[in-house]
DNA sequence: GTCTATAGCAAGATAGAC
DNA sequence: GTCTATCTTGCTATAGAC
């Protein structure tokens, strides 16, 4: 019988430096500039080392990426929690991803290309996304119970909304302007229109365009 | 007095050569496996030489990008000229798009998550790529020519239809399917759903919730 | 299983001579 | 304008220590 209790975490212990001193030095010096063989040094391992625990350079954002969905979560909580309007809620769920993601973003602008990239495992469509992506899904998803609603749309509207989410992150890295006013402005004024949609969809002529929109999403496997 | 009458183009001609063997080679090998060492080699130049022309690899692929714009506004005059309903026009150009960049889509994949980068000069957002998307703009701008909507949305619209366009971009970039099919079925499905939500911001329910986005992404500088 | 040290490759990019 | 030589850096490989 073994002592599976507490695995030792030795390595465990290394990979967190290796990670932590990298996202350091991913925030100081961005991530282009920063070198594997500084991230070692600075780290105090090898470079062997280093690769030992993370495939890749890109492997090490991911870590990152982790951190973020993780750190989102727990501040949605407490909204999701609070009850209220639906937009209201909407508005602060995003509001708390742009303010974890806000210290990060000169060094994210800079691996997001990486993301964007469809055979990249950092894209958010990628299989090794797939729980971050489902986890998203899940938060819009706790977010709309109890908004009233087209029935037909309800089942893919998580999706959507994700997806919307996904608008307000491509935004946000082309956002220059200072603090990244303009996506908090995005955000605050474009929760009340989504939620203001939801309720248009319930009127018949726009009922109409929405039910042909997703059922076009839906045609064309966006969701894959 | 000098002749410039005819530039001899003396570096014109290496500068061409240089980049049409470029590519050649990205489209038989793709962008990644295609190094500037084999580019250089293949064109008869050094590769220092090659940087005198190209200020990088990427710089390269702006010449693509250039012959894909200008055969798709070739391929959009007739759909202009020949008048009709905007729907079909929409349509008409945007499948015009899928059909001039069919043939580099694994191509445009590998250099796609550089046009993501904000900071990439491919960006289609970036000061580099302004001509480009002044033109695409100006091609909405046309299509427009005679559509009945709401006059406060009208001197934004064709920057709208850009953005749309963009997404279908990016949904091509990320659609796997036999010869890009969903991306046509988009195209196809979408574009009357365009043309039916224009005439609907004609109705003052629908119309409040399309000037206020319209003002928001005004006031967030979307536009720069 | 964890880690070091070091050597080396490939490829984007640059320096400086001519 | 053009070249050769060199640098940089992500990544791999090997060989071995604990």
């Amino acid at each position: 019988m073994e002592t599976d209790a507490k695995p030792p975490a030795k390595g465990e212990q290394t990979r967190a430096l290796i990670l932590e001193t990298a996202l350091r030095l991913f925030r100081e010096n961005g991530y282009d500039k920063t070198t594997m063989r500084a991230i070692a040094k600075e780290a105090g391992v090898s470079v062997g080392n280093a690769y030992y625990y993370f495939e890749s350079k890109e492997h090490l954002v991911q870590g990152f990426y982790d951190h973020m969905v993780a750190e989102h979560r727990a501040r949605s909580a407490p909204v999701l929690a609070a009850g209220g309007d639906f937009a209201d809620r909407l508005r602060e769920v995003l509001l708390a991803w742009l303010d974890v993601s806000g210290p990060y973003h000169a060094f994210a602008t800079q691996f997001f290309k990486n993301a964007a990239d469809p055979n990249s495992p950092l894209s958010p469509f990628s299989e090794e996304s797939g729980a971050a992506r489902a986890d998203g899904i899940a938060l819009h998803r706790a977010l709309l119970d109890g908004v009233k609603v087209d029935p037909q749309l309800r089942d893919d509207l998580p999706e959507l909304l994700w997806l919307f989410q996904m608008g307000i992150v491509l935004f946000w890295v082309h956002d220059r302007s200072e603090g990244q006013a303009n996506s908090r402005t995005l955000v605050r004024r474009s929760a009340p229109m989504v939620g203001r949609l939801l309720q248009l969809s319930r009127v018949p002529g726009v009922r109409k365009v929405a039910r042909e929109a997703t059922q076009l999403f839906r045609d064309v496997g966006w969701a894959r």
